[in-house]
DNA sequence: CAATAAGCGAGACGGTACGTCTAGTCTTATA
DNA sequence: TATAAGACTAGACGTACCGTCTCGCTTATTG
């Protein structure tokens, strides 16, 4: 690993190789512990320039996390309800699948760490008002419950059953959700 | 503090001021640290005996967490669907309102360690089967998602949106999740 | 392991066991550990066995110990002076070389435990006397001196130099101390 | 207590701060324990800066026993055999007289720490060098038994026999050693 | 012969120290 | 002046061991 310095400039350069750093340790199939030490030697880095540029070892977890989870996942399909549903939740679980270690570990800082705890509710905020605009275009009242609903599933899999969030249930959940829908 | 010694079987006494002493630096409104040596301490214990029965702090944090929990919730009400999953469901929204503090507690650990995610794993699943075999009951084919989107909205609320878990909540809910019900 | 209870009176039997684990541990050449739980264990015993009858795991020790060197060493030669302190010594540095571990481990805990310098002192006591008698009975003067040149070869390469207490040195160790004898 | 940092060279005043910490516990009149927390604490130091230098606490304590046990005691005499070689028993019966705490708890460590015997081992072996070369200076052949006795007869009183290690001693054993001595 | 007394194997317990690990701070030397 | 390196303080973690305690059993002794 080799990177120029840049003197008296914050080297942007590095700050992308701690976050890359963190990220690859936060999402190791092998469990690795994600340690400040580790985050520092992985990014070929002193401690001391991850901590002039964040304030503690979650932040820049979070700071990671918040990077790679900000792919917008909004797609639409062919102008029903229940089509433009379905492609949202396929597409949004899909979304939730490949990036599970980043979201079930920010939301597990969440809980603990204030921080994160507003940066993910801005993020899910964010997510909910694009259900929810999609919902509204097509004349559904009352749309609340039933975005929660839908995150519902999607975060307790990831968080709590663990389960694969997979096409197939975006697809039912899609049907039950336009079903119960009062337009 | 005094205990009797019991010899030697298990001293439930002090598994009991152990999970006691684990709840109380918990939900301590200071701040205090939950480490090994004050929840041994507090409970007058050493710390061998912690770890001669959970594998880790956070084994023990969860199960002092979870027995708070504990309480059951299955309440039925006047024997139709929308009834009883409306009994149910308000007195779930209660229960996780009044442990709000422990649940998210509980699932934020889960996330990062294997012992706490596997135990509360195991929690939330007899959650899931007690709402199914209800559902089930009624005549309701692949109640599967239907209980996730139960469950889902009780913990979006605890742990992202942080949305109180009011009563009328749970009715609308109720409504919600009866009428997508295929009987 | 078998051994019959004896009801209300001492167990014979599960002292000598003690003792013997005790022994074995000592001087195991793969350097276990010396500890209470690894002598009950091997003696087949409660550890309340062991405390009821000593009042430390150091008093085990030293009891296991001192039986273990119990065994004396005079030997005589040919009736002269040189001959007699060449067996004498000869055999003193063959006996404590079998005995290399127990003297060391006693000499050892000595320097610590009160108890245990007690009875060492008592030990080495006894066997200067015997080499003091030796002496005296060949005429020589002010034999203080040269008893503690003899042993103190010999208890210096037990504990500081670790050089093999071997028959050669012993019989040239005689020679020198021959020569230096006033009678 | 203040002590300047060093950045990332290791910290001499900290090493000193460490052996004078468990010096004074392991000298300390009312007994109290040493322990590497003690040790820490009185040096104003990590128990992670120890044991970055140290393996364990039985190598800080001879450590520091040494260190004190230092001060080199070889003196000449007249440049005779029996002058230089009284002077040499003399200074070091009074140095080890002084020193007979420190010695005495570094030699009984010894017995059963691996880490103690060695470096004690490397210790005495200084000793004796010094006092064998002494002997080859003076045309002594074969000097190896003679350097036991004299070295065997101070450890045999400090660890054994306990008597006082006097002027009178020193010159008494000198005067046998000369006479013992091949020239 | 029943009742009692004590020794015993087992192993949980309170306590204390060990040696390891990590967070976050600080200094040096380099670029 | 930003950086890589890495030593430093602080303090929690999980393990090991000591000596105490209780249980449930067994065998002698006593009444």
């Amino acid at each position: 690993m080799h990177r120029e310095h840049t003197g008296r400039r914050r080297n942007e350069a590095a700050r992308q190789d701690i976050l890359d750093a963190a990220a690859a340790l936060i999402a190791d199939p092998a469990g690795a512990a994600v340690t400040v030490d580790a985050i520092a030697a992985r990014a070929g880095v002193g401690k001391q320039t991850i901590y002039r540029w964040w304030p503690s070892k979650y932040a820049v977890m979070l700071d990671a996390l918040l990077e790679r989870a900000r792919a917008d996942v909004v797609e639409t399909g062919d102008g029903t309800l229940a089509g433009d549903l379905t492609a949202f939740l396929v597409s949004s679980f899909a979304g939730a699948e490949r990036g599970r270690a980043f979201l079930t570990t920010a939301a597990g800082l969440a809980q603990s760490e204030p921080a994160a705890r507003e940066m993910l509710e801005q993020f899910t905020r964010r997510r909910r008002e694009a259900l929810r605009g999609l919902l509204e275009r097509h004349g559904v009242t009352d749309p609340g419950l039933l975005v929660e609903q839908a995150y519902g599933v999607l975060w307790y899999r990831l968080m709590l059953s663990h389960e694969p969030l997979d096409r197939g249930s975006a697809e039912r959940l899609a049907v039950l959700l336009t079903r119960q829908a009062v337009i």
